[in-house]
RNA sequence: GGAAGUUUAGCUCAGCCGGUUCAGAGCACUUGCCUUACAAGCAAGGGGUCACUGGUUCGAAUCCAGUAACUUCCACCA
């Protein structure tokens, strides 16, 4: 059979992905089996796959794909976010090109150019995910805005208004003049950024007098309703029940005394302008002052802006210094560095506004959730973010949920104006809104009347039900499917959405299910460039996902993300580290070369050295396979990963097929060659989970498969009891070819040229033919003294001598026991530190105290060996 | 302003409850090799005052306190 030396990755992936899909390896079905549960963080139908997606999957991939091999029943679950904002912005640009004003349209119009928006843009991501080699269960693939999602959004927000959880209020909120919507406090990224600070001339009225007032928003004086000192600010005092004029609009206001200010900053006075800034809001309820808005949805001024109206807010700054410099009203202008709330999705400087809007209620929903990660029912890996978590928690904000969209579940309250009052009307459907309407103000009300509420719900408040909805277990809460699958197993994310969703998924979990939503969550960490940068689009730093699948394989990306990806730690992520990926299944690809290019001898029998080789590579890999386990158990992937790579690399590649390998053009045994194929496909079953596609091109290879097989259907291989003291003993055999190595490497000798070995002391001589073999020796013998004209080394306390035929470097080598000699002793003289330390003798335990006991009989009789070696020189 | 985390080899990290020659791994590096599986490779090597200071202890990379640097999260002063 001929292979080509090379692993070509691209034709491989696509084989096989069509493979498992028609074969449908994905899909699941309840049924007696124990599941195993992930649910996707799904990403927003606006995305396109970036190198956290690649990460975040390819960890879930992983898992999934392991617990699938293990017999569980492996459920993954793809779907995409609606995203309403970062969409319906999409949206809104698109029709711009086509030179389409959304104002033009109406609601349905407008949602008809989404969804086709969105169907033809919202599947990429996905699509790409395949490339990686994710096995989701496509048959399940849903979507936040698809019908049963829809409904179940709406049903839970019937739920929560009947329980009172959900209300409509009139609040400050973080207003997105870019987007027309009001956002969430979580979705305010705070900048850093360079402002200047005013100082602004009051004049107390009818006085000559004035009051100078520090601010970063001139323009909003125009909203100015109040001015406020601290009440023991002698600097104030003849303030006092006076009144100031707000320069350039003339109006009259009161000043207040409040000891919310800091007598430290500026000038220690403050304007009050309660429209536009959350503290000035607080304040100008406590003392009844007015409100005065003075700018539109979109960030221009409006009719209270006086001279300045329809101007854009940061125009009507510059012109308003510029007036106000003009009339001698501005004291001074300094730098100043504050930070300013930036809309998360469309960059825009947050306006605080008072709208009305609707509001959850969190404090109750907070403290269970909270309750089930305190006692570990949910773990979080790393721990840290525990505290993360629980100060969000303990301090949190009822949270707002309308945003005034159409791209979005559309908020099922219903007005209705009986006698000049307005009632509200929650419910599923507009008919049973118009039901229960007439049921309570009686059968003259008619559907007309039902005014549906405009406004759409958080994005958020569609995901945060992603677990239970996907199986349909908002809608029927008994369905099979729900009570199979839920709770879930592991939820892998980035910490950034750890209260956008992390927090509310459990929440609503404890609403919904009585239950936690998941028992794991990891979360990784944020993939930077090799400088430590974010990863983004104006950097252009984030290399294409795609590209680097076709450069280095999926397999080779997959690994190379992992290999430095520990849990919650960011990942410097620099392309190089593929190629390590890459030559790895080149590796594997030439190891299944080597041995599919034996000839195999059914009348050849087993030699002893192979029996042992297998012996111990069947123990190695049951040890290495106690450590995989415990990293996966500890969620320490990377770590796992390693350790395999070790073992298929080092192990079975260097060490074992080297040692089995026959030798040029003789065969094989049959016994060996079988034993190596079983070994090989074990490794693969081990690998697979990290590197699907390799692994089943290989899996097939090896065996001639018949077309129907998959290795995803194989066991995951586990560990059992294997002898500590053969792979000590093997451990011993690798240092002393070594040693033999090295001593040809360091004489310039050729690997050709066979040498002897004599053994002074205790020697492991099972497995003297694979000295023999891979250190090529001719002959192994025990001899009593040291040995003339001979290079030693020692592995433990036994030492070994290699006879030259040429003339040693007699100076090297004493140079060479001197130093060994000058450790030896140094080593020995820290031993009897500690043994003539009576207070460790007593004070350590026993076993520790034997410890120091044995080193220090092994160094002595060291020291002795290398003494006599040097004796033997003359030295 | 508050909190958390990090600091170990050139890079990325591992070192659990203090004690094995404990100072490790992978990559990178050096030297020698195209040895008929693999140069995307083989063999053998070099490399670190465990950030700093002090303390606890017979014994500290590991525990405690302080300092410094970096990172992240939260809050926010106009």
């Amino acid at each position: 059979m001929e292979i080509a030396p090379h692993y070509a990755p691209a034709e491989v992936e696509e084989k096989w992905y069509k493979f498992w899909l028609e074969k449908k390896i994905f899909h699941s079905e309840p049924d007696n089996r124990r599941p195993y549960v992930v649910v996707i963080p799904p990403p927003n139908v606006t995305g396109v796959l970036h190198m956290g997606h690649m990460l975040n999957n390819t960890i879930q991939d992983v898992l999934v794909r392991r617990a699938r091999m293990m017999g569980r029943n492996a459920c993954w679950v793809p779907g995409t976010d609606h995203a309403s904002i970062a969409t319906e912005a999409k949206v809104v640009n698109m029709l711009k090109e086509r030179g389409i004003d959304k104002r033009s349209l109406d609601r349905e119009e407008f949602m008809k150019y989404a969804w086709e928006w969105k169907e033809e843009h919202g599947g990429i991501i996905l699509k790409q995910l395949r490339r990686l080699g994710a096995s989701c269960d496509w048959d399940r693939t849903a979507f936040t805005m698809d019908p049963i999602r829809y409904e179940s959004v709406i049903r839970v927000f019937c739920d929560l208004y009947r329980k009172g959880l959900i209300y409509r209020g009139v609040r400050m909120v973080n207003w997105d003049p870019k987007a027309l919507t009001a956002v969430s406090d979580e979705e305010v990224i705070y900048k850093e950024s360079q402002s200047k600070l005013y100082y602004l001339r009051y004049f107390v009225e009818g006085e000559d007098k004035y009051i100078v007032v520090a601010t970063t928003r001139p323009e909003t004086i125009l909203g100015d309703t109040a001015v406020c000192v601290h009440p023991e600010d002698e600097r104030y005092s003849w303030l006092k029940g006076k009144k100031v004029i707000v320069p350039s609009v003339g109006r009259v206001v009161p000043i207040i005394m409040d000891e919310y200010v800091d007598r430290e900053f500026g000038t220690g006075a403050l304007k009050i302008t309660p429209a536009h800034d959350i503290n000035d809001y607080n304040l100008g309820m406590k003392y009844g002052l007015p409100s005065i808005d003075i700018f539109n949805d979109n960030g221009t001024l409006n009719s209270e802006g006086g001279k300045y109206v329809g101007m854009d807010r940061f125009a009507c700054r510059k012109q308003i210094v510029k007036d106000l410099d003009e009339q001698g009203l501005i004291e001074k202008i300094e730098d100043y560095v504050n930070k300013v709330g930036h809309s998360e999705r469309t960059d825009a400087v947050i306006e605080p506004k008072l709208s009305a809007q609707w509001f959850m209620s969190m404090t109750e929903v907070a403290k269970k959730a909270l309750e089930v990660v305190e006692d570990d029912t949910i773990q979080f890996h790393p721990e840290k973010f525990k505290n993360t978590y629980r100060h969000w928690l303990e301090n949190i904000k009822d949270w707002c949920i309308s945003r005034q969209l159409w791209w979005g579940q559309r908020i099922p309250a219903y007005y209705l104006d009986i006698e000049g009052r307005q009632e509200t009307i929650v419910a599923e459907t507009a008919e049973e809104a118009l039901r229960l309407a007439q049921e309570k103000f009686g059968s003259t009300v008619k559907a007309e009347d039902l005014r549906q509420d405009e406004d759409v719900l958080d994005t958020w408040f569609s995901s945060w039900l992603w677990p239970i909805s996907l199986f349909d277990g908002i809608r029927n809460p008994d369905n099979e499917e729900i009570k199979y699958y839920y709770p879930t197993d592991d939820l892998i994310t980035a910490p950034d959405i750890i209260f956008f969703w992390v927090a509310r998924m459990i929440m609503a979990g404890e609403e919904y299910r009585k239950e936690v939503p998941f028992r794991h969550v990891y979360f990784t960490g944020i993939v930077r460039d090799k400088l430590g940068r974010k990863m983004s689009k104006s950097l252009g730093n984030s290399p294409d996902p795609i590209g680097l699948i076709e450069k280095y394989g999926a397999d080779g990306v997959r690994m190379g993300m992992l290999l430095t990806a520990p849990a919650g730690n960011d990942l410097p992520f620099d392309e190089s580290i593929c190629e390590q990926g890459r030559n790895f299944a080149n590796k594997i690809w030439n190891a299944l070369r080597l041995v599919k290019g034996w000839t195999v001898s059914d009348e050849l029998q087993q030699s002893d050295d192979n029996a042992k080789s297998i012996q111990w590579m069947e123990q190695r890999m049951a040890a290495v396979l106690e450590g995989i386990e415990y990293d996966f158990d500890h969620y320490r992937l990377s770590e796992a990963l390693m350790k395999s790579y070790k073992l298929v690399w080092d192990d079975f590649c260097s060490w074992f097929l080297e040692m089995v390998k026959p030798a040029y053009g003789s065969p094989v045994d049959r016994e060996t060659y079988s034993a190596t194929l079983g070994i090989f496909e074990r490794l693969m079953c081990i690998l697979h989970p990290f590197m699907p596609f390799v692994t089943e091109e290989i899996w097939h290879l090896l065996k001639e498969r018949c077309e129907s097989a998959t290795i995803m259907l194989q066991h995951y291989p586990m560990s059992v009891f294997y002898d500590q003291r053969m792979l000590d003993d093997f451990d011993r055999t690798r240092e002393l070819i070594a040693g033999v190595r090295g001593i040809r490497n360091s004489k310039g000798l050729s690997p050709k040229e066979s040498l002897d070995l004599y053994v002074k002391g205790q020697h492991p001589s099972q497995f003297d033919g694979i000295v023999m073999k891979l250190a090529n020796v001719g002959k192994i013998e025990a001899v009593e003294e040291k040995m003339d004209g001979a290079v030693s080394l020692m592995v433990g306390t036994t030492e070994y001598y290699v006879p030259m035929s040429s003339n040693i470097d007699v100076a090297a080598e004493v140079e060479k026991l001197k130093g060994e000699l000058a450790y030896a002793e140094g080593f020995l003289a820290s031993v009897m530190k500690k043994l003539s330390n009576e207070k460790f003798v007593n004070g350590a335990p026993e076993a520790v105290v034997n410890n120091e006991r044995k080193k220090k009989a092994d160094a002595e009789q060291k020291i002795e060996a290398l003494k006599a070696q040097l004796k033997a020189f003359g030295c």
